[in-house]
DNA sequence: ACAGCCATGTAACTTGTTACATGATTTT
DNA sequence: AAAATCATGTAACAAGTTACATGGCTGT
């Protein structure tokens, strides 16, 4: 959703046409967000469907001009003021990844890992040097565009840490510690033995 | 392509019906991962359709076993064997958010930032919590959860060492640093001007 | 003239989510 | 009897990518 609600907040600065919309994203984004054409276009027409934005005048060149509608500020606001969802499952490539490769009898655990640090350490060699290059550069958008290639060098980093990690635990069990057979257990039907209950902090945790 | 290529590596192990492949993935990654049933069938009927994976005997309990093809454990090899893509857009929804954000005049943006601070620190504190209960426990299911959990973990710590890092660099430029008004430059068309062609490297950079 | 951007739009497709329908089984 | 799981499947939808069609404009 960050795609739509970023042009949506672009549009809420003034009236736009679509191929504007992608040029602004991806200038705020300081080019570090390449954004499809015919993804804004698609996203247009959803956010009119949802009465957020409205088609509205094409001007002498043929430009078709969108505009926020006060719902559609309204959402915007909303976006601003509530922070990220955290809720979805994190369909994170890499851990799944390694951790599924961990339960497979018979693949090399330990080479899979190997292979994933060598990517992820070039990688970030790639992104500390663009990182570099853009905290060097003047203006505004070398910024915004310095800030997300940082942000970026931060998850690399920590994904490699995570890999070195990995890799120590599961040496320091004996030796394809992880394997699992597919289970053969039968699976219970109907109603499952209920819990018993946890008791109710005395004091918030938070 | 992560679940795909995952439900076609535990196929790798044996035949499978529909759900179990769901349980035996949510086992896998310690329940840190739930997995939708729909999806599951979904993406049989996508590995059938790709040659991965074939549609097998139906046992007397109704449940409809599922066998991986020559090509699907080809296919499992190659995923095994190449590290994860880091070619596409990373669409990050806290990054992109904070980075149009700090382009919109009159957004606080440091409010946007706190807020955003004080619920990472509060995700992090949950999941700290839980990975620390599941590296206490015993078993393999235990360890592919805690180092899922750890993944997390160590990416909840790179995001918010980053909102504070963000928080700097902005703070540290005059007022509203990084605002930017809709572009009212005139696009230019037709074919740019030729860049000066950038000599190679008389060494190799990696 | 041609390459290449500017600009709009459509269609098909992918992965993934959600909701629904159906029915058997089993425990409380 | 009710609740909850086991198990299959369908349909609709969401977000995003890719490819295509169309045409205007402009610098080399």
């Amino acid at each position: 959703m960050t795609v739509r609600e970023s042009l949506l907040a672009i549009l809420d600065q003034g009236p736009c046409y679509g191929y504007q919309l992608r040029t602004e994203f991806e200038r705020r984004t300081g080019g570090s967000s390449p954004l499809n054409v015919g993804q804004v276009y698609n996203t247009l027409d959803r956010l009119e469907r949802d009465g957020l934005a409205a088609k509205g005048d094409t001007d002498e060149h043929g430009h078709v001009y969108w505009q926020i509608t006060d719902a559609g500020r309204a959402d915007v606001r909303r976006w601003l003021d509530s922070p990220v969802g955290r809720d979805g499952a994190v369909r994170d490539d890499l851990v799944l990844k390694v951790a599924v490769a961990a339960t497979l009898p018979g693949v090399p655990t330990v080479d899979v890992l190997r292979a994933e640090r060598r990517a992820t350490r070039a990688h970030l060699d790639a992104l500390i040097a663009q990182a570099s290059d853009a905290a060097a550069a003047p203006g505004p958008e070398a910024l915004t565009r310095s800030l997300v290639l940082d942000a970026r060098v931060f998850a690399a980093e920590a994904e490699l840490r995570w890999l070195e990690h990995a890799a120590e635990r599961l040496a320091r069990h004996p030796e394809h510690s992880a394997t699992l057979a597919l289970s053969t257990e039968r699976p219970k039907r109907g109603r499952p033995a209920a819990a018993p209950p946890v008791p109710e902090p005395a004091f918030a945790t938070r």
